[in-house]
RNA sequence: GCGAGAGUGGCGGAAUGGCAGACGCGCCAGACUUAGGAUCUGGUGGGUAACUCCGUGGGGGUUCAACUCCCCCCUCUCGCACCA
C-alpha cells in the first residue's frame, strides 16, 4: 500500500470533527493543561512562521492529551488592525468583509494542518461578542482611574491627515505617501500601566518559566532607577528647579545644571534677560530636530546659558542654569545636576563649554580624557560627607537632604502609560461621551456594546473615521439627556490581545468576560507559545491586564502565562521569510505535495523550537521519506492477522534487543518532549525505525514470540510517533488493528529496568588516547572491565612494561590508565 | 557603549566533564531497473600508502580526561541605548 498523504489526512480530520475528538471535556476530573499558541492577524493566507508555531504547540497538546491531562487548546483571530482599513481604502472592501473572507480562508489552511484545536471556542476581536468586553474592562478600568485622558504626542502625517503608528513611520517619513511626519499634540486615553510597574517588575522573579532574555527586556523596558530628587532654588526668585539623580554622592561635585528645552519653567528662566532671544532660538532649533534624532547617542551635546543661577542646597554655590538638547523632558524631571567629574555626558558638555570639573570621588586619576563613573572610592572633597565610601556617602546625603526638607529619595521608571487612542476605523470604539454639562460620560454598561457603524466612506483621510458618521457621533447624555457627542477614536488592538486567553475559557458567556468557574479551572495558561518579537509589548500589556482583572475581583492568578516557549524565525537563503525578500515557501503547495505530516514533522525537526529554523526543501523531502518508510514498514509487517491486545504486545519479548530499544525509545521521546528537543525526539523514532527495519530484514529467529515482539515494537513506535505526525498516526494504528482514536489512548511508559542494553563497549585509554575497545555485559563490576583492559594486545604495546600511576574506571563506558 | 545569546563536517544539527560529529540533508559507490530526480544496501571530518596524526572561532589555564569548567581576545545575531 502506498502512502498517500493527501486522502489520508482529509480523511482524518473529518473524522475528528464528526467525533468531536477535540472538545473540550466539561465532565473531565483529569487534571487541566492550558496550552495556548498566540493567535494570528487574519492577513489572509498562513505563512511558515505560523505552521512552525502551530505544530510546536499541538505536539504539546496532543502529547499532554496522551499522558493524560484534560486539555483546553483553543484557537482565535487577533482581528483588529490597520491592514484592513487599508484594504478598504485601496480595493473598496468595507474591512468586516474582507477579516471575514481573510478568516474563513486562513480557518481552512489550519485545519487542512490537522491541528487539534477545539473550534468551538474560536473568539475572534473585531466582532461585537468580543469587543463589547473591551469596552467592559476600558469603563471599569475608568471607574478606577486607569484609564485617564492627557495630551500626547503623536505621529501625524499632513497630507493623509491622520495618525500613523510608530511602525507606519519609515525614516521619518509616511509609509504611504513619503511626506514628512510630524509629531502633533493630542489629546489620548491612556491606560495607568505604571500604577503597576513596581509588581511587574518584582514578579518576574516568579516566572521561572520564562526564557531568561524575556525577563530581561521586561525588566530594561520597566527600567527602575532609585535616586533622589532635590529642589535648586532659582537665585532672586521664589520658584525652585527639581532635579533627580541617582548619585546623590556626587552632590557636591555639581557645576551646573541643565534643563531640558521643553521645559516649561523655561521662559520663567530666561524672563528679562540679555540670554533671551538667543535661548529661544537655541530651543526652537532642538524641536526642530527629529526625535529619533534627539535622541540617538551620537548626537552633538549643546547648550546654552540662561543667564539664571540655582543655589545649591548644600554648598550654598551659585550654579549656572544651561538648556541642553540632550536633556530629556520625558524621563526623571526634566532637569539634571551637572558633574561632569562622574558623567560622561557632563563631562563632553563641560569640556565643550569650558565649564569647572570637580573631583568628589577617589578614583583612579586621568580625569582630563574622561569622567569616573564606577561606583567605588572615597568621597573627597564633600564638606561633612568626606572620607565616606561611596554606597555610605548616598545614604548619608539622602537622610540629610531629606532632614533638611530640600528633597527626598525617589523611584523612577522608563516604563510609559499606555497611550490607546488610534484615529482609525477598524478598532473597538472606546466607550466614552463628552456632554458639556457633565462632561466626560461612560456609556453605561447596560448599553454596550457601542458598535461600530456601518456608514463610512474609507479616504484615508481627515483624522477618525468615526467622526464621518453624524448618527454615531451624536448622542444624548444618559445623566442630562442633553446633546452629547462620542468619542470618535477606537482602541488599540494591543488592547485586544490583552486579554482573548481569557475569553477562551467561557467564548460564549454574555453576563461577563468570562466566568469565574472556568477561570478557577483553567487558569494559568500552563504553555504559552508565541513569537519573541511580542517578548515586551504584549506579553507585558497581557500581564498588566491580568492583575488589574484579579483586582477587579474576577480571577485570583496574578500572572497569565506559567511557561513560556519563543520560537524562532524561518529563515531562507539567510533572510527572515518575507514577501519583500522574495523568499516565501507556500505552506498549500507544501501540503498538497507531501501532506501535513511531513510539513509539520520537517518543521519540527530542523532546528530546535527557541532558534532560527533554516528551511531546506531537501530536508522536507527527507521528512517524506522517514514517514513514507514507517507506513511501508508498517503496511508490510503490521498486518492484521497479527494482532495482539493493547498492553499485552509488552509482555511479549521481554528483554530482547527489540524490546530493550523500545523501551530505550519511549524513554528518549518522552523526555525530549519534555525538554522541547523536539529534534532529538524525532531523531530518536528515525534511529528506532532504522532498528527495526534492520531486524525484519534479518530476523534472529532465536527471539521467542518473534512476531509480537515486532508488533509491540511498531505499536510503540506509531504511538510515539503520532503527535508529530497525528494522521498518519491514525492510519497505521488502524493499520495495526486498533480502533480510533490513537490521539486517545495513553502514552506509553517504561520499564526502567530495560532501558540499557545487554552489552556495553568499553574504551580503553592510555594518558586519555583511546587505544582500544571490547565489549562486555553491562553489569560487569569495575574489578574485572580493569582486568580485561590489560588483556588487550594493544594496550600491552602501549605500557610497554612502563609504570602504572593511576587507573581510572568509569562504570560500563571507559579506563583511563595513567602511566 | 551596556546587556543577552551564539560560533562544531559541504549544510541543518547532536553530545553539559568520559569514544566529537547522533539523526537528517547532500555527496560517493553498488543493487534493482528500458529509465531514475523512485526504492534498497554500504560508505562519507581532514591529512597519510600505512602505523597513526590533526580537528568543536583564536590564545592561555584547570583536569587522568575539556565542544563542555575558568581567564583573555575575535566574529555574528538580538535587545536597550544621552534614562540623569
Amino acid at each position: 500500500m502506498e502512502y498517500r498523504p493527501q486522502e489520508m489526512e482529509t480523511r482524518w480530520q473529518e473524522y475528528w470533527k464528526a467525533n468531536q475528538i477535540f472538545r473540550v471535556n466539561p465532565d473531565s476530573s483529569q487534571p487541566k493543561y492550558y496550552c495556548l499558541e498566540m493567535f494570528p492577524y487574519p492577513s489572509g493566507k498562513i505563512h511558515m512562521g505560523h505552521v512552525r508555531v502551530y505544530s510546536i504547540g499541538d505536539l504539546i497538546a496532543r502529547f499532554k492529551t496522551m499522558c493524560g491531562f484534560d486539555l483546553l487548546h483553543p484557537m482565535g483571530w487577533d482581528a483588529f488592525g490597520l491592514p484592513a482599513e487599508n484594504a478598504a481604502i485601496e480595493k473598496n472592501l468595507h474591512p468586516s468583509l474582507w477579516t471575514t473572507q481573510n478568516i474563513a480562508s486562513m480557518r481552512g489552511q489550519l485545519e487542512k494542518l490537522g491541528l487539534s484545536y477545539d473550534w468551538d471556542r474560536e473568539v475572534t476581536t473585531c466582532l461585537p461578542d468580543y469587543y463589547r468586553w473591551n469596552q467592559w474592562l476600558f469603563i471599569k478600568m475608568f471607574e478606577r482611574g486607569l484609564a485617564y485622558q492627557k495630551e500626547g504626542s503623536v505621529n501625524w502625517c499632513p497630507s493623509c491627515e491622520t495618525v500613523l503608528a510608530n511602525e507606519q513611520v519609515v525614516e521619518g517619513e509616511c509609509w504611504r505617501c513619503a511626506r514628512l511626519v510630524i509629531q502633533k499634540r493630542l489629546t489620548q486615553w491612556f491606560l495607568k500601566i505604571t500604577a503597576y510597574a513596581e509588581e511587574l517588575l518584582s514578579s518576574l522573579t516568579t516566572l521561572t518559566g520564562w526564557p531568561e532574555r524575556v525577563l530581561l527586556m521586561q525588566k530594561n523596558w520597566i527600567g527602575k532607577s532609585s535616586g533622589l530628587e532635590l529642589r535648586f532654588p532659582i537665585v532672586g526668585r521664589a520658584e525652585s528647579l527639581t532635579i533627580f539623580t541617582t548619585r546623590p554622592d556626587t552632590l557636591f561635585g555639581v557645576t551646573f545644571l541643565c534643563i531640558a528645552p521643553e521645559h516649561p519653567m523655561v521662559p520663567l528662566l530666561i524672563e528679562g534677560t540679555s540670554e533671551r532671544e538667543a535661548v529661544l532660538s537655541f530651543i526652537k532649533k532642538a524641536q526642530g530636530q527629529d526625535k529619533t534624532v534627539r535622541t540617538s547617542l551620537t548626537l552633538e551635546k549643546e547648550g546654552i546659558f540662561t543667564g539664571a543661577y540655582g543655589h545649591h542646597p548644600l554648598t550654598d554655590e551659585k550654579i549656572p542654569i544651561f538648556v541642553g538638547n540632550f536633556v530629556l523632558m520625558e524621563y526623571g524631571t526634566g532637569v539634571i545636576m551637572a558633574v561632569p567629574a562622574h558623567d560622561q555626558r557632563d563631562f563632553e558638555f563641560a569640556t565643550k563649554y569650558n565649564l569647572p570639573i570637580r573631583i568628589v570621588i577617589a578614583g583612579p586619576t586621568g580625569v582630563p580624557t574622561g569622567a569616573y563613573v564606577d561606583e567605588v572610592g572615597v568621597l573627597v572633597d564633600s564638606g561633612r560627607f568626606t572620607g565616606l565610601a561611596v554606597q555610605e556617602g548616598q545614604k548619608a546625603i539622602c537622610k540629610f537632604v531629606e532632614k533638611k526638607g530640600v528633597g527626598q529619595e525617589k523611584i523612577y521608571y522608563r516604563l510609559r502609560d499606555w497611550g490607546i487612542s488610534r484615529q482609525r476605523y477598524w478598532g473597538t470604539p472606546i466607550p466614552i461621551l463628552y456632554c458639556k454639562q457633565c462632561g466626560i460620560v461612560p456609556v453605561p454598561l447596560s448599553d454596550l456594546p457601542v458598535l461600530l457603524p456601518e456608514d463610512i466612506p474609507f479616504t484615508g483621510k481627515g483624522g477618525s473615521p468615526l467622526s464621518q458618521s453624524p448618527l454615531f457621533a451624536n448622542v444624548v447624555c444618559p445623566k442630562c439627556h442633553l446633546a452629547a457627542s462620542r468619542e470618535t477614536d477606537t482602541m488599540d488592538t494591543f488592547f485586544d490581545s490583552s486579554w482573548y486567553f481569557l475569553r477562551y475559557l467561557s467564548p460564549h458567556e454574555t453576563k461577563a468576560p468570562f466566568d469565574s468557574p472556568s477561570a478557577a479551572r483553567w487558569l494559568p495558561v500552563d504553555q504559552y507559545i508565541g513569537g519573541v518579537e511580542h517578548a515586551i509589548l504584549h506579553l507585558l500589556y497581557a500581564r498588566f491586564f491580568t492583575k488589574v482583572i484579579c483586582d477587579l475581583g474576577l480571577t485570583n492568578i496574578r500572572e497569565p502565562f506559567s511557561n513560556l516557549l519563543t520560537q524562532g524565525m524561518v529563515i531562507k537563503d539567510n533572510a527572515k521569510m518575507s514577501k519583500s525578500k522574495g523568499n516565501v515557501v507556500n505552506p498549500d503547495v507544501l501540503i498538497d505535495q507531501y501532506g501535513a505530516d511531513t510539513v509539520r514533522l520537517f518543521s519540527l525537526f530542523a532546528a530546535p523550537p527557541e532558534k532560527d529554523l533554516v528551511w531546506s526543501d531537501d530536508g522536507v523531502q527527507g521528512a517524506f521519506r522517514f514517514l513514507t518508510r514507517v507506513h511501508r514498514m508498517v503496511s508490510r509487517y503490521g498486518g492484521s492477522e497479527m494482532i495482539v491486545p493493547v498492553g499485552g504486545a509488552d509482555t511479549l519479548g521481554v528483554g530482547t534487543p527489540i524490546y530493550r530499544m523500545t523501551q530505550r525509545t519511549i524513554k528518549r521521546v518522552t523526555e525530549d518532549i519534555e525538554k522541547f528537543s523536539f529534534n532529538t525526539a524525532i531523531a530518536a523514532l528515525m534511529e528506532f525505525y532504522n532498528f527495526l527495519s534492520h531486524e525484519m530484514e534479518h530476523p534472529q529467529t532465536a527471539v521467542p514470540f518473534y512476531k509480537e515482539t515486532v508488533r509491540g515494537a511498531m505499536d510503540h513506535l506509531v504511538l510515539l510517533l503520532s503527535p508529530f505526525a497525528p494522521h498518519l498516526g491514525e492510519s497505521l494504528w488502524e493499520m495495526l488493528g486498533h480502533p480510533p482514536s490513537i490521539s486517545q489512548v495513553a502514552w506509553p511508559s517504561y520499564d526502567p529496568a530495560w532501558v540499557e542494553d545487554e552489552t556495553v563497549e568499553v574504551v580503553v585509554q592510555i594518558n586519555g588516547r583511546i587505544k582500544a575497545k571490547f565489549n562486555a555485559q553491562a553489569a560487569t563490576p569495575d574489578e574485572v572491565l580493569q582486568k580485561r583492559a590489560f588483556d588487550e594486545p594493544k594496550i600491552i604495546a602501549a605500557i610497554a612494561g612502563r609504570p602504572i600511576k593511576k587507573i581510572f574506571v568509569i562504570k560500563g563506558r571507559l579506563i583511563n590508565i595513567v602511566l
